[in-house]
RNA sequence: GGAGGAGUUCCCGAGUGGCCAAAGGGGGCAGACUGUAAAUCUGUUGCGUUUCGCUUCGGUGGUUCGAAUCCACCCUCCUCCA
Protein backbone atom coordinates (compact mmCIF):
# COMPACT_ATOMS: atom_id res chain seq x y z
CA UNK A 1 0.00 0.00 0.00
CA UNK A 2 1.24 3.24 -0.67
CA UNK A 3 -0.19 6.91 -0.28
CA UNK A 4 1.30 10.28 -1.48
CA UNK A 5 0.66 12.34 1.34
CA UNK A 6 2.16 15.95 -0.10
CA UNK A 7 3.54 17.47 -3.07
CA UNK A 8 5.92 19.84 -4.28
CA UNK A 9 6.39 20.45 -7.87
CA UNK A 10 7.43 16.72 -9.02
CA UNK A 11 8.12 15.75 -5.24
CA UNK A 12 6.46 13.25 -3.80
CA UNK A 13 6.16 12.83 0.18
CA UNK A 14 4.38 9.07 0.83
CA UNK A 15 3.92 6.50 3.46
CA UNK A 16 4.05 2.81 2.28
CA UNK A 17 3.21 -0.11 4.28
CA UNK A 18 4.33 -3.61 3.72
CA UNK A 19 3.87 -6.56 5.66
CA UNK A 20 6.85 -5.50 8.07
CA UNK A 21 6.24 -2.24 8.77
CA UNK A 22 5.40 1.61 7.33
CA UNK A 23 8.17 3.18 5.66
CA UNK A 24 8.13 6.87 5.50
CA UNK A 25 8.70 8.19 1.76
CA UNK A 26 11.24 9.35 0.14
CA UNK A 27 13.64 6.64 1.37
CA UNK A 28 17.19 5.40 1.42
CA UNK A 29 17.22 1.53 1.49
CA UNK A 30 20.98 0.49 2.58
CA UNK A 31 22.50 -2.58 0.80
CA UNK A 32 23.31 -5.45 2.75
CA UNK A 33 24.17 -8.50 -0.18
CA UNK A 34 25.44 -10.88 1.93
CA UNK A 35 22.20 -10.21 4.48
CA UNK A 36 24.48 -7.45 6.82
CA UNK A 37 26.14 -4.71 5.90
CA UNK A 38 29.39 -4.29 4.96
CA UNK A 39 31.81 -3.16 8.00
CA UNK A 40 30.36 -5.41 10.69
CA UNK A 41 27.55 -3.25 11.19
CA UNK A 42 24.33 -5.86 12.35
CA UNK A 43 20.81 -4.99 11.77
CA UNK A 44 20.68 -3.54 15.44
CA UNK A 45 22.77 -0.97 14.30
CA UNK A 46 20.71 -0.02 11.42
CA UNK A 47 17.75 0.34 14.31
CA UNK A 48 19.72 2.52 16.09
CA UNK A 49 20.77 4.60 13.11
CA UNK A 50 17.37 5.25 11.69
CA UNK A 51 17.18 3.02 8.46
CA UNK A 52 13.29 1.70 7.84
CA UNK A 53 14.24 -0.26 5.29
CA UNK A 54 17.10 -3.18 4.03
CA UNK A 55 17.76 -4.86 0.86
CA UNK A 56 19.10 -7.76 0.47
CA UNK A 57 20.32 -10.11 -3.09
CA UNK A 58 18.52 -12.91 -4.61
CA UNK A 59 21.52 -14.03 -6.50
CA UNK A 60 24.07 -14.29 -3.63
CA UNK A 61 21.66 -15.55 -1.20
CA UNK A 62 21.27 -18.41 -3.40
CA UNK A 63 24.63 -19.21 -3.75
CA UNK A 64 25.23 -18.53 0.07
CA UNK A 65 24.00 -19.81 2.80
CA UNK A 66 20.54 -21.02 0.31
CA UNK A 67 17.80 -19.81 -0.12
CA UNK A 68 16.33 -23.15 1.33
CA UNK A 69 18.47 -23.10 3.96
CA UNK A 70 17.36 -18.83 4.70
CA UNK A 71 13.45 -20.79 4.43
CA UNK A 72 14.55 -23.63 6.39
CA UNK A 73 15.88 -20.95 9.40
CA UNK A 74 13.16 -19.05 9.78
CA UNK A 75 13.36 -16.39 6.93
CA UNK A 76 15.83 -13.70 5.58
CA UNK A 77 14.02 -11.33 8.72
CA UNK A 78 14.45 -13.83 11.36
CA UNK A 79 17.86 -15.05 9.79
CA UNK A 80 19.58 -11.60 10.29
CA UNK A 81 17.40 -10.52 13.01
CA UNK A 82 15.76 -7.43 11.57
CA UNK A 83 12.18 -7.46 11.89
CA UNK A 84 11.69 -4.17 9.41
CA UNK A 85 10.77 -4.08 5.63
CA UNK A 86 13.10 -5.95 3.61
CA UNK A 87 13.73 -5.57 -0.60
CA UNK A 88 15.50 -8.42 -2.40
CA UNK A 89 17.15 -7.71 -5.84
CA UNK A 90 16.24 -10.04 -7.95
CA UNK A 91 19.81 -10.92 -9.95
CA UNK A 92 19.08 -8.84 -12.32
CA UNK A 93 21.78 -6.50 -11.48
CA UNK A 94 24.39 -9.13 -11.42
CA UNK A 95 23.56 -10.14 -15.28
CA UNK A 96 25.30 -6.64 -15.43
CA UNK A 97 27.85 -6.93 -12.89
CA UNK A 98 28.79 -10.54 -13.58
CA UNK A 99 28.70 -9.83 -17.45
CA UNK A 100 31.78 -12.16 -18.03
CA UNK A 101 30.09 -14.74 -16.17
CA UNK A 102 26.93 -15.34 -17.99
CA UNK A 103 24.82 -16.67 -20.84
CA UNK A 104 21.33 -14.58 -21.66
CA UNK A 105 19.17 -16.82 -23.54
CA UNK A 106 14.99 -16.43 -23.34
CA UNK A 107 14.70 -19.08 -20.70
CA UNK A 108 16.57 -16.62 -18.42
CA UNK A 109 20.44 -16.85 -17.80
CA UNK A 110 22.75 -18.94 -16.93
CA UNK A 111 25.85 -17.91 -14.72
CA UNK A 112 28.65 -19.62 -13.61
CA UNK A 113 29.24 -18.80 -9.96
CA UNK A 114 31.36 -16.56 -9.17
CA UNK A 115 32.22 -18.23 -5.77
CA UNK A 116 33.33 -21.78 -7.23
CA UNK A 117 32.24 -22.06 -11.55
CA UNK A 118 29.58 -23.48 -10.92
CA UNK A 119 26.83 -23.50 -13.35
CA UNK A 120 23.27 -21.42 -11.23
CA UNK A 121 20.24 -21.31 -13.93
CA UNK A 122 17.68 -18.51 -12.59
CA UNK A 123 15.10 -17.23 -15.07
CA UNK A 124 12.06 -15.15 -14.09
CA UNK A 125 10.76 -18.23 -11.58
CA UNK A 126 14.02 -19.02 -10.21
CA UNK A 127 14.15 -15.80 -9.05
CA UNK A 128 10.60 -15.39 -7.73
CA UNK A 129 10.73 -18.74 -5.96
CA UNK A 130 14.12 -17.50 -4.15
CA UNK A 131 12.94 -14.71 -3.04
CA UNK A 132 9.72 -16.11 -1.74
CA UNK A 133 12.13 -18.50 0.27
CA UNK A 134 13.78 -15.56 1.35
CA UNK A 135 10.82 -14.11 2.34
CA UNK A 136 11.24 -10.30 1.62
CA UNK A 137 8.51 -7.78 1.75
CA UNK A 138 9.28 -6.67 -1.53
CA UNK A 139 10.73 -8.67 -4.46
CA UNK A 140 12.01 -7.62 -7.53
CA UNK A 141 11.33 -8.72 -10.87
CA UNK A 142 14.49 -10.86 -12.52
CA UNK A 143 15.69 -8.68 -15.74
CA UNK A 144 18.57 -7.63 -17.23
CA UNK A 145 20.54 -4.55 -16.04
CA UNK A 146 22.05 -3.61 -19.73
CA UNK A 147 25.48 -1.61 -19.46
CA UNK A 148 25.51 1.92 -20.72
CA UNK A 149 26.03 2.82 -23.50
CA UNK A 150 24.53 -0.15 -25.62
CA UNK A 151 23.62 -0.56 -28.64
CA UNK A 152 19.57 0.47 -29.51
CA UNK A 153 19.47 -2.84 -31.33
CA UNK A 154 20.84 -4.89 -28.59
CA UNK A 155 18.44 -2.57 -25.76
CA UNK A 156 15.21 -3.32 -28.05
CA UNK A 157 15.68 -6.96 -28.07
CA UNK A 158 16.57 -7.26 -24.33
CA UNK A 159 13.64 -4.97 -23.26
CA UNK A 160 11.23 -7.06 -25.00
CA UNK A 161 12.47 -9.80 -23.34
CA UNK A 162 12.85 -8.08 -19.68
CA UNK A 163 8.95 -7.19 -20.21
CA UNK A 164 8.43 -10.99 -21.34
CA UNK A 165 10.13 -11.87 -17.86
CA UNK A 166 7.83 -9.87 -15.82
CA UNK A 167 4.77 -11.09 -17.04
CA UNK A 168 6.51 -14.34 -16.12
CA UNK A 169 7.62 -12.63 -13.00
CA UNK A 170 3.87 -11.88 -12.04
CA UNK A 171 2.37 -14.85 -12.75
CA UNK A 172 4.91 -16.94 -10.39
CA UNK A 173 4.53 -14.47 -7.89
CA UNK A 174 1.22 -14.74 -7.49
CA UNK A 175 1.36 -18.89 -7.59
CA UNK A 176 3.67 -18.12 -4.81
CA UNK A 177 2.05 -15.24 -2.36
CA UNK A 178 -1.18 -17.93 -3.03
CA UNK A 179 0.22 -21.28 -1.78
CA UNK A 180 0.00 -22.25 1.22
CA UNK A 181 2.96 -22.56 2.61
CA UNK A 182 4.19 -19.30 1.79
CA UNK A 183 6.25 -17.42 4.35
CA UNK A 184 4.63 -14.12 3.29
CA UNK A 185 1.81 -14.04 2.00
CA UNK A 186 1.75 -9.93 1.82
CA UNK A 187 4.93 -10.34 -0.38
CA UNK A 188 4.68 -7.31 -3.55
CA UNK A 189 6.19 -7.24 -6.62
CA UNK A 190 8.39 -4.29 -8.15
CA UNK A 191 8.41 -4.26 -11.78
CA UNK A 192 11.80 -2.77 -13.69
CA UNK A 193 12.01 0.07 -16.58
CA UNK A 194 15.03 -1.10 -18.97
CA UNK A 195 15.69 1.04 -21.68
CA UNK A 196 19.80 2.27 -21.90
CA UNK A 197 19.59 5.82 -22.73
CA UNK A 198 16.64 5.86 -25.18
CA UNK A 199 14.45 7.83 -23.66
CA UNK A 200 11.65 6.49 -26.76
CA UNK A 201 12.48 2.74 -25.56
CA UNK A 202 12.74 3.66 -21.57
CA UNK A 203 9.00 4.99 -22.42
CA UNK A 204 7.80 2.43 -24.61
CA UNK A 205 8.71 -0.32 -21.70
CA UNK A 206 7.30 1.17 -19.47
CA UNK A 207 3.89 1.32 -21.16
CA UNK A 208 4.31 -2.18 -21.61
CA UNK A 209 4.89 -2.94 -18.10
CA UNK A 210 2.68 -0.57 -16.44
CA UNK A 211 0.09 -2.22 -17.35
CA UNK A 212 1.04 -5.02 -15.33
CA UNK A 213 -0.41 -3.52 -12.22
CA UNK A 214 2.82 -4.43 -10.40
CA UNK A 215 2.97 -3.02 -6.90
CA UNK A 216 6.13 -0.37 -7.49
CA UNK A 217 7.80 0.29 -10.68
CA UNK A 218 11.68 0.54 -10.54
CA UNK A 219 13.55 2.60 -13.19
CA UNK A 220 16.62 0.44 -13.38
CA UNK A 221 19.96 0.62 -15.60
CA UNK A 222 21.14 3.82 -15.00
CA UNK A 223 24.09 5.02 -13.34
CA UNK A 224 25.87 1.92 -15.10
CA UNK A 225 28.06 3.95 -17.13
CA UNK A 226 26.21 6.87 -18.72
CA UNK A 227 26.66 10.80 -17.79
CA UNK A 228 24.50 11.70 -14.67
CA UNK A 229 22.40 14.32 -16.97
CA UNK A 230 21.51 11.36 -19.01
CA UNK A 231 20.46 9.37 -16.14
CA UNK A 232 18.08 12.51 -15.53
CA UNK A 233 16.90 13.23 -18.63
CA UNK A 234 16.08 8.88 -18.86
CA UNK A 235 14.14 9.73 -15.48
CA UNK A 236 12.34 12.83 -16.89
CA UNK A 237 11.33 10.44 -19.99
CA UNK A 238 9.98 7.85 -18.01
CA UNK A 239 8.63 9.57 -14.80
CA UNK A 240 5.68 10.60 -16.70
CA UNK A 241 4.37 7.41 -17.36
CA UNK A 242 4.88 5.59 -14.16
CA UNK A 243 1.73 4.87 -12.39
CA UNK A 244 1.14 8.35 -9.88
CA UNK A 245 -0.43 5.99 -7.51
CA UNK A 246 2.34 3.62 -7.15
CA UNK A 247 6.20 3.73 -5.51
CA UNK A 248 8.84 4.48 -7.82
CA UNK A 249 12.36 3.25 -6.96
CA UNK A 250 15.64 4.39 -8.73
CA UNK A 251 17.62 1.16 -8.81
CA UNK A 252 21.61 1.74 -7.52
CA UNK A 253 21.05 5.21 -6.78
CA UNK A 254 22.89 7.19 -5.82
CA UNK A 255 25.22 10.14 -4.66
CA UNK A 256 23.44 12.71 -2.46
CA UNK A 257 23.26 15.11 -4.92
CA UNK A 258 21.52 11.93 -7.26
CA UNK A 259 19.03 11.23 -4.71
CA UNK A 260 17.86 15.17 -4.60
CA UNK A 261 17.42 15.17 -7.80
CA UNK A 262 15.92 11.81 -8.20
CA UNK A 263 13.38 13.27 -5.70
CA UNK A 264 12.60 16.64 -7.54
CA UNK A 265 11.86 14.27 -10.30
CA UNK A 266 9.47 11.92 -8.46
CA UNK A 267 11.24 8.95 -7.33
CA UNK A 268 10.55 7.95 -3.63
CA UNK A 269 13.26 4.94 -3.07
CA UNK A 270 16.49 4.90 -3.65
CA UNK A 271 19.21 2.27 -2.94
CA UNK A 272 23.28 2.31 -3.55
CA UNK A 273 26.10 0.74 -1.85
CA UNK A 274 28.11 3.97 -2.55
CA UNK A 275 27.57 5.20 1.53
CA UNK A 276 28.60 1.80 2.28
CA UNK A 277 31.58 1.20 0.22
CA UNK A 278 33.13 4.26 0.09
CA UNK A 279 33.26 4.57 4.31
CA UNK A 280 34.85 1.41 4.28
CA UNK A 281 37.54 3.44 2.13
CA UNK A 282 37.60 6.14 4.26
CA UNK A 283 35.24 8.83 1.97
CA UNK A 284 33.07 10.25 4.80
CA UNK A 285 29.86 12.71 4.05
CA UNK A 286 29.59 15.69 5.81
CA UNK A 287 26.92 18.41 5.48
CA UNK A 288 29.27 20.70 3.75
CA UNK A 289 30.67 18.01 1.31
CA UNK A 290 32.68 14.44 1.41
CA UNK A 291 36.00 14.27 3.11
CA UNK A 292 38.94 11.55 3.05
CA UNK A 293 39.34 10.72 6.53
CA UNK A 294 42.85 9.23 5.56
CA UNK A 295 43.71 12.37 4.23
CA UNK A 296 47.10 13.80 6.53
CA UNK A 297 45.69 16.78 6.81
CA UNK A 298 43.23 14.77 9.54
CA UNK A 299 46.28 13.45 11.68
CA UNK A 300 45.98 16.11 14.41
CA UNK A 301 41.79 16.80 13.60
CA UNK A 302 40.44 16.93 17.17
CA UNK A 303 37.06 17.92 15.69
CA UNK A 304 33.78 14.78 14.97
CA UNK A 305 33.52 14.00 11.16
CA UNK A 306 30.52 16.16 11.28
CA UNK A 307 29.63 18.95 13.98
CA UNK A 308 26.34 18.50 13.07
CA UNK A 309 26.20 14.67 13.00
CA UNK A 310 24.76 12.87 15.84
CA UNK A 311 26.08 9.27 14.85
CA UNK A 312 27.83 6.87 16.74
CA UNK A 313 31.36 7.64 15.58
CA UNK A 314 30.48 11.85 15.93
CA UNK A 315 29.28 11.29 19.02
CA UNK A 316 32.27 9.51 20.43
CA UNK A 317 35.39 10.03 18.23
CA UNK A 318 37.64 12.45 16.47
CA UNK A 319 38.76 12.34 13.10
CA UNK A 320 41.82 11.74 14.45
CA UNK A 321 41.03 9.00 15.94
CA UNK A 322 39.24 7.91 13.18
CA UNK A 323 41.90 8.72 10.82
CA UNK A 324 44.45 6.04 12.90
CA UNK A 325 42.08 3.48 12.88
CA UNK A 326 42.25 4.00 9.32
CA UNK A 327 45.98 3.99 9.14
CA UNK A 328 46.22 1.07 11.77
CA UNK A 329 44.15 -1.11 9.23
CA UNK A 330 41.60 -1.75 12.66
CA UNK A 331 38.13 -2.94 11.65
CA UNK A 332 36.16 0.14 14.23
CA UNK A 333 37.78 1.74 11.29
CA UNK A 334 35.31 0.38 9.29
CA UNK A 335 32.33 0.15 11.56
CA UNK A 336 32.92 3.57 12.75
CA UNK A 337 33.26 4.96 9.42
CA UNK A 338 29.87 2.72 7.85
CA UNK A 339 27.96 4.23 10.78
CA UNK A 340 28.50 7.26 10.07
CA UNK A 341 27.74 7.26 6.34
CA UNK A 342 24.46 5.35 6.83
CA UNK A 343 23.38 7.46 9.39
CA UNK A 344 24.28 10.19 7.27
CA UNK A 345 22.20 9.07 4.44
CA UNK A 346 19.15 8.54 6.83
CA UNK A 347 19.83 11.94 8.18
CA UNK A 348 19.48 13.24 4.27
CA UNK A 349 16.04 11.47 3.89
CA UNK A 350 14.82 12.65 7.25
CA UNK A 351 15.69 16.18 6.40
CA UNK A 352 14.36 15.73 2.46
CA UNK A 353 10.98 14.43 3.88
CA UNK A 354 10.41 17.26 6.44
CA UNK A 355 11.35 19.62 3.65
CA UNK A 356 8.69 18.08 1.47
CA UNK A 357 6.59 18.49 4.73
CA UNK A 358 6.84 22.07 4.62
CA UNK A 359 6.62 22.49 1.47
CA UNK A 360 10.52 23.66 1.22
CA UNK A 361 12.22 21.17 -0.80
CA UNK A 362 12.75 23.23 -3.57
CA UNK A 363 14.71 25.51 -1.04
CA UNK A 364 16.74 22.72 0.55
CA UNK A 365 17.90 21.33 -3.32
CA UNK A 366 18.84 24.95 -3.91
CA UNK A 367 20.97 24.81 -0.67
CA UNK A 368 22.50 21.38 -0.77
CA UNK A 369 22.18 20.11 -4.09
CA UNK A 370 25.49 21.03 -5.21
CA UNK A 371 27.49 20.52 -1.95
CA UNK A 372 26.46 17.16 -0.78
CA UNK A 373 28.77 14.39 -2.37
CA UNK A 374 31.39 16.47 -3.79
CA UNK A 375 34.69 17.90 -1.14
CA UNK A 376 34.21 19.96 1.18
CA UNK A 377 37.32 21.93 0.23
CA UNK A 378 35.35 22.64 -3.09
CA UNK A 379 32.19 24.38 -1.03
CA UNK A 380 33.99 27.41 0.51
CA UNK A 381 33.39 25.92 3.93
C1' G B 1 94.95 -11.68 15.10
C1' G B 2 93.15 -14.99 10.74
C1' A B 3 89.27 -16.59 6.96
C1' G B 4 84.83 -15.54 4.55
C1' G B 5 80.35 -12.47 3.64
C1' A B 6 77.75 -7.86 3.39
C1' G B 7 76.89 -2.30 2.97
C1' U B 8 71.61 0.32 -2.96
C1' U B 9 66.97 5.67 -3.13
C1' C B 10 62.06 6.30 3.85
C1' C B 11 62.46 0.52 4.95
C1' C B 12 63.26 -4.44 2.89
C1' G B 13 65.41 -5.90 -1.48
C1' A B 14 66.84 -6.72 -7.14
C1' G B 15 70.68 -4.95 -10.07
C1' U B 16 77.73 -7.22 -11.37
C1' G B 17 80.25 -1.85 -17.38
C1' G B 18 76.13 1.81 -21.18
C1' C B 19 68.84 0.38 -22.38
C1' C B 20 69.79 2.85 -14.32
C1' A B 21 67.06 8.08 -10.92
C1' A B 22 67.91 2.41 -10.41
C1' A B 23 62.98 -3.95 -10.76
C1' G B 24 59.69 -5.77 -6.93
C1' G B 25 57.49 -5.41 -2.14
C1' G B 26 56.50 -2.45 2.21
C1' G B 27 55.62 2.26 4.10
C1' G B 28 54.10 7.36 2.76
C1' C B 29 51.00 10.73 -0.16
C1' A B 30 46.72 11.31 -3.24
C1' G B 31 42.55 9.65 -6.29
C1' A B 32 38.45 6.40 -7.92
C1' C B 33 34.12 3.80 -6.30
C1' U B 34 26.27 4.49 -7.95
C1' G B 35 20.17 -2.42 -7.82
C1' U B 36 28.37 -4.85 -3.87
C1' A B 37 32.91 -10.91 -7.38
C1' A B 38 35.34 -4.26 -3.81
C1' A B 39 38.54 -4.45 3.75
C1' U B 40 39.05 -3.26 -3.58
C1' C B 41 41.48 -0.75 -7.54
C1' U B 42 44.55 3.28 -9.65
C1' G B 43 48.29 7.03 -9.61
C1' U B 44 52.50 8.90 -7.25
C1' U B 45 56.93 8.59 -4.07
C1' G B 46 65.68 12.18 -5.22
C1' C B 47 65.89 17.70 -6.82
C1' G B 48 65.03 21.28 -10.62
C1' U B 49 63.95 26.25 -14.95
C1' U B 50 60.99 18.73 -16.39
C1' U B 51 60.82 15.76 -24.35
C1' C B 52 66.16 18.37 -20.67
C1' G B 53 69.69 19.23 -16.55
C1' C B 54 71.66 18.16 -11.64
C1' U B 55 72.73 15.10 -7.32
C1' U B 56 72.36 9.74 -5.59
C1' C B 57 73.82 3.15 -4.74
C1' G B 58 79.14 3.19 2.93
C1' G B 59 83.85 6.74 2.15
C1' U B 60 88.09 8.36 -0.72
C1' G B 61 90.91 7.79 -4.88
C1' G B 62 91.57 5.23 -9.53
C1' U B 63 90.58 2.33 -14.43
C1' U B 64 87.19 3.51 -18.63
C1' C B 65 84.48 7.33 -23.90
C1' G B 66 81.08 5.61 -19.87
C1' A B 67 80.92 2.92 -12.94
C1' A B 68 75.69 1.11 -8.24
C1' U B 69 78.42 -2.48 -11.20
C1' C B 70 85.86 -3.14 -12.25
C1' C B 71 90.58 -1.88 -9.05
C1' A B 72 93.08 0.08 -4.39
C1' C B 73 92.78 1.72 0.38
C1' C B 74 89.61 3.08 4.43
C1' C B 75 85.01 2.74 7.55
C1' U B 76 80.88 -0.21 9.47
C1' C B 77 78.21 -4.77 10.26
C1' C B 78 77.66 -10.32 10.18
C1' U B 79 79.59 -15.51 10.38
C1' C B 80 83.47 -18.88 11.44
C1' C B 81 88.58 -19.88 13.35
C1' A B 82 92.23 -18.38 17.19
Amino acid sequence: MFEVIKREERARRGVFSCPHGTVQTPVFMNVGTQGVIKGAVSAHDLKEIGCQIELSNTYHRHLRPGDENVRALGGLHRFMDWDGPILTDSGGFQVFSLSGLRKIREEGVTFASHIDGRRIFMGPEESMRIQANLGSDIAMAFDECIENPAPRPYVEESCARTARWLERCVAEHRRLVESPDCINPGQMLFGINQGGTYPQLRVKHMQEIAVLDCDGYAIGGLAVGEPTQVMYDMIDAVEPYMPQDKPRYLMGVGTPDNIIEGVARGIDFFDCVMPARNARHGKLYTWSGTINIKNEKYKLDNSPIDSQCHCPACTHFSRAYLRHLFVAGEMLAMRLAVLHNLYFYNELMRRIRSALDEGAFQEFRRKYGQILGRPAGQNGR
